[in-house]
DNA sequence: TTTCTTTATCGTAATATTGCAATATTAAAT
DNA sequence: ATTTAATATTGCAATATTACGATAAAGAAA
C-alpha cells in the first residue's frame, strides 16, 4: 500500500488533513510566511527568499495553490502570488474547531 | 534527494512543519477528535474507533504521540492515551501566531 | 526577431509514508 | 503454568514526497 484511505473517514477529517499536509514542510511555511509579512502580493522574489532550487520552490508553490492557500495571478511574464483569503479564513477555522474542543475538556486523568 | 533540507530553515518553521505534519492524516485527525470527544483519557477502544488495521493506528499513535501531541501511559495490559495539554496549547499557539499575522494585514491586491 | 527573464514541467534519484500480515511482548485471567 | 487480551514491532510492498538538473513556455526587452 502507500495511499492515504481517504474514503472511510469524513469530508472534514479529509479537509483538515489537507490543510495540514500543505503546511507540512518548513518551506510552504516560509512562503505563507513571507507572504504574509510582504502584506501584499509578491511577483517574483519568493524563489530568492528561499534557500531551495527553483523548480522546488515551484513546486512547493503548486502544492499550497492546489490546497487553496494561496493564489498565483499571471502579471507579465512573471506571477503574483498571494494568501488566498477566503481560504486561509476557512483554514483558520477548521484548526480552531478543532483546538476549541479542549477548552470545553473537564477532566484529564494525566 | 526526498529528505527535507530542515537545517536550511527556523526553528520555528520546523516546529509548526512538524506538528501540521503529525495533523496531516485523516486518521490522526480522528484519533485526535476521539481523544477530545470523550474528555478523558482513554484505555484500549481506539483501535476499535477506526478503519485501519491494529498495526496501522499503532503507528499513527506512535507519531501523534513523537510529535508530542498526545501522551500514553501504560495501565495493566493495556495504554491510556489522552492529549497532551502542554504541547497541544503549545499547537495552538503556533497556529494562531500564523494566522494572527493575516489580521493585521491592511492590503491585498488580489 | 533574437535574447533575456521568469516560471512551469519533465524526468529521475533519494527518501518518507501508508498499510497490513506475521510475530513479539507484556500483563491479566484462568 | 497456560491461555487470553492488548499493544508494539518487524518486514515488506505500494505509493507519495522532496529535491534538482534539464528543458520548455511565454511574455518583455533589445
Amino acid at each position: 500500500m502507500g495511499a492515504t484511505k481517504t474514503d472511510h473517514f469524513t469530508i472534514k477529517q479529509n479537509e483538515l488533513a489537507n490543510i495540514a499536509k500543505a503546511m507540512a514542510h518548513p518551506a510552504r511555511i516560509a512562503i505563507i510566511e513571507f507572504l504574509l509579512k510582504v502584506d501584499t502580493c509578491i511577483c517574483g522574489d519568493i524563489v530568492d527568499e528561499l534557500p531551495l532550487a527553483q523548480p522546488t520552490v515551484s513546486q512547493h508553490l503548486k502544492e499550497l495553490k492546489s490546497a487553496g492557500l494561496i493564489k498565483g495571478d499571471i502579471e507579465g511574464n512573471s506571477v503574483c502570488y498571494c494568501i488566498d483569503k477566503v481560504n486561509w479564513l476557512k483554514a483558520q477555522k477548521h484548526f480552531n474547531s478543532l483546538f476549541d474542543k479542549y477548552k470545553s475538556k473537564k477532566s484529564n486523568c494525566c
